[in-house]
Formats: structure tokens, C-alpha cells, sequence
DNA sequence: CGACTTTGACCTGCGC
DNA sequence: GCGCAGGTCAAAGTCG
């Protein structure tokens, strides 16, 4: 709902954030918070705040002990690569972006989502078309074939316009990590130099324009790069279940839905700050989530969550790498 | 029968 | 302009 103004203010660095288990990175908030580029220091600091795990916040590298989650080396920020080779260009797209000046009718209603709410239209009314033309011999079928998609590629290419991406890796057996969310695969493609395809999904609830891709890296097969695209803006249909994907229980606690995250609302009544946290804030819980890290709406990190022997941290983190931090 | 997956075709963007 | 790779579409198939 808010993409277009969070695209101005926070500095990402990259398209992508990656922090997953592979190559020492760990499944560790601070990792999401060392791959910001924060404006300024009051948002990271409330970002931080977010994550409940401000007093721990460094971004210079060191290891930190953490009681919650053993020890834990916050890494400088890294990209999904290889795998994801795409998201450097991408990445380009959303910083010319904010060079672009704002658009100046830019109300509470985000591009994104109007976009959206057109290409539903749109595909209503080719429809329609269709159905009109239904006694058209084969060769014209064709041609009409054609000049629809024709129409179709120009439409998209006047708005194509791609939401932020974050990207994360976890440890896990199977592909497509349940989040919460209802997903339709739409597609799937063979990833050039991987011997593993890439899934495209999109969220199933009606004008949420989420996508997600998921992928397997092929430095290691262990590791699945999930890519989420775009922002939920309806609360998660699909409870916690008792497993999620083999890697652990989903620990939000009640109460703490994206619908409660996320503003239906932004814009006229939300200050542009508060738009910061409730984006961050939703954006974080369903990365957390997905991921079986508890998210805890006040600073403390729930320690029942991770339970004695390292809990999820063990499951996601090679066990000799949690010795030797 | 609806929801979802599979899969080949097609489109777009980019580098050469 | 061409080829390649990523991304999307949509018909057909599958499943509960």
C-alpha cells in the first residue's frame, strides 16, 4: 500500500536481503537489520525496535552473544547471487526509482495496488472481447491470439513496475516453505548454471498482487532462496501449523497478524513514519515467520521460543558452526 | 467441481 | 537484429 513512499526514504542497499544459514549466514534478525541502509539513525534504531532486539544491534561484524540465540556473527550485508542473479538488476530498478521524482498526484493508494486492480480489469474485458469473437475461424483465432497478447505486452510495458524484493535462504528438505499465506504456482523455470528450477508463486487471495519465487541453490542443494515480491495487504488465511516445513512450530504469537501489522489504511491518517514501522514490521513478521523465528511485538524476544538445545537456530545452523561462534 | 500444478509457448529486457 | 535468460500465461492435467 505504501511501497512507492518506503522506496524513497529507506536506502536499501540491495534488491535482495539475504540471510540465511549457508555459507555462515545465519537465520538471525540482525542480519535483516545490517541489510538496510538506513536514512537515519532513529530508523534504524526503531527498526531494530521492531525486531526486539535493539540492545544487541551492531552492524560493525562482531560476534555477539546472544542468550536467545546463542552466539551469532552479524555478517555485512550480502546479496542473493548466483541463484538469484537477476536481483542486481532489479536492484537497479528500485534505486532509479527513487531518484524519479515523486509522482505528483501520489495519494494513499499505491501504484502498486491500483496496478493491480487495472490488469484485473483489463483481463475482464479481453475476456469479454473473446467471448464476442468465438465464431472466428481458426486463422483469425490465431491472429486474435496475437494482437491480444500484443495489447497485453504493451499494456504491461507502460506500467511494468517491479516492487521491492527481499530474498532470504533456510536451511530446509522442502521447497516451498509454508508462511502462513495461500500461494498458486504459476510457474517454473529451469535456472541457467543450477541444476535446480525455479517456482514462481503468487498469492491466491483476490487483487493481493504477492508473488514469491523459490529456488534451491546449487552451491548447496541443502538451501532454499525464497524471494518475495510485493506486500501482503489482507491478514493470513492459513493459521500456524504444527510443522512447518521441517524446520520447527511458527511462534507468532496471537494477535500478531500482518492484519494487525500492515495499515489498511495508510496514508491520510498515518504519518509517514508510522508507514515506515507497520511496513517494516509486516515485512519482518512474514520473513519470520516463514523462517520459524518468533516475532515478538514487544522488545523482548520470546526465550521460551527457542527451546534449550539451540531450538530453531539448530535446525536451520550447521551444528559445528554453532560451536565454534 | 474447484483448487492447484504442470508445462510449453510466448513476451520482455539485456548484452553482444 | 539476434540470442539468451528470466518471467508470465494459459490450457491441460491432477487431486481431494
Amino acid at each position: 500500500m505504501y511501497m512507492e513512499k518506503d522506496n524513497m526514504d529507506l536506502k536499501k542497499t540491495e534488491d535482495a536481503v539475504a540471510f540465511g544459514s549457508s555459507n555462515g549466514y545465519y537465520n538471525n534478525p540482525l542480519l535483516l537489520s545490517s541489510a538496510f541502509d538506513f536514512s537515519c539513525e532513529v530508523e534504524k534504531s526503531s527498526f531494530m525496535e521492531l525486531l526486539g532486539v535493539q540492545d544487541y544491534y551492531n552492524n560493525s561484524g562482531a560476534v555477539l552473544d546472544l542468550p536467545q540465540l546463542s552466539k551469532a556473527t552479524v555478517l555485512p550485508f550480502t546479496t542473493v547471487n548466483a541463484s538469484c542473479d537477476d536481483t542486481a538488476k532489479e536492484c537497479s530498478e528500485v534505486l532509479n526509482q527513487k531518484h524519479q521524482p515523486a509522482t505528483p498526484n501520489s495519494s494513499s493508494i499505491s501504484s502498486a495496488s491500483s496496478e493491480a486492480v487495472n490488469d484485473e480489469h483489463n483481463k475482464t474485458v479481453e475476456q469479454d472481447d473473446h467471448d464476442d469473437d468465438s465464431e472466428e475461424d481458426e486463422g483469425e483465432e490465431e491472429q486474435q491470439k496475437k494482437t491480444k497478447k500484443e495489447l497485453k505486452a504493451k499494456k504491461t510495458k507502460q506500467k511494468r513496475q517491479r516492487e521491492p524484493r527481499f530474498a532470504f535462504m533456510t536451511k530446509s528438505e522442502v521447497d516451498h516453505l509454508e508462511d502462513g499465506y495461500r500461494w498458486r504456482k504459476y510457474g517454473q523455470k529451469a535456472v541457467k548454471n543450477s541444476p535446480f528450477p525455479r517456482s514462481y508463486y503468487r498469492c491466491t487471495s483476490a487483487s493481493c498482487n504477492v508473488k514469491k519465487r523459490v529456488e534451491r541453490s546449487f552451491t548447496d542443494p541443502s538451501v532454499v532462496v525464497t524471494t518475495y515480491e510485493g506486500q501482503h495487504i489482507h491478514p493470513s488465511p492459513v493459521m500456524p501449523r504444527s510443522a512447518i516445513a521441517g524446520v520447527g512450530s511458527p511462534m507468532i504469537p496471537p494477535g500478531v497478524s500482518t492484519a494487525n501489522l500492515g495499515s489498511p489504511l495508510p496514508g491520510n491518517y498515518m504519518s509517514h513514519y508510522h508507514q515506515h514501522r507497520h511496513h517494516h514490521q509486516q515485512l519482518l513478521v512474514n520473513t519470520l515467520f516463514s523462517l520459524g523465528i518468533p516475532y515478538n511485538n514487544s522488545n523482548n524476544i520470546d526465550n521460551s521460543s527457542f527451546s534449550q538445545d539451540n531450538g530453531l537456530l539448530q535446525d536451520i545452523v550447521p551444528s559445528h558452526m554453532l560451536k565454534e561462534k
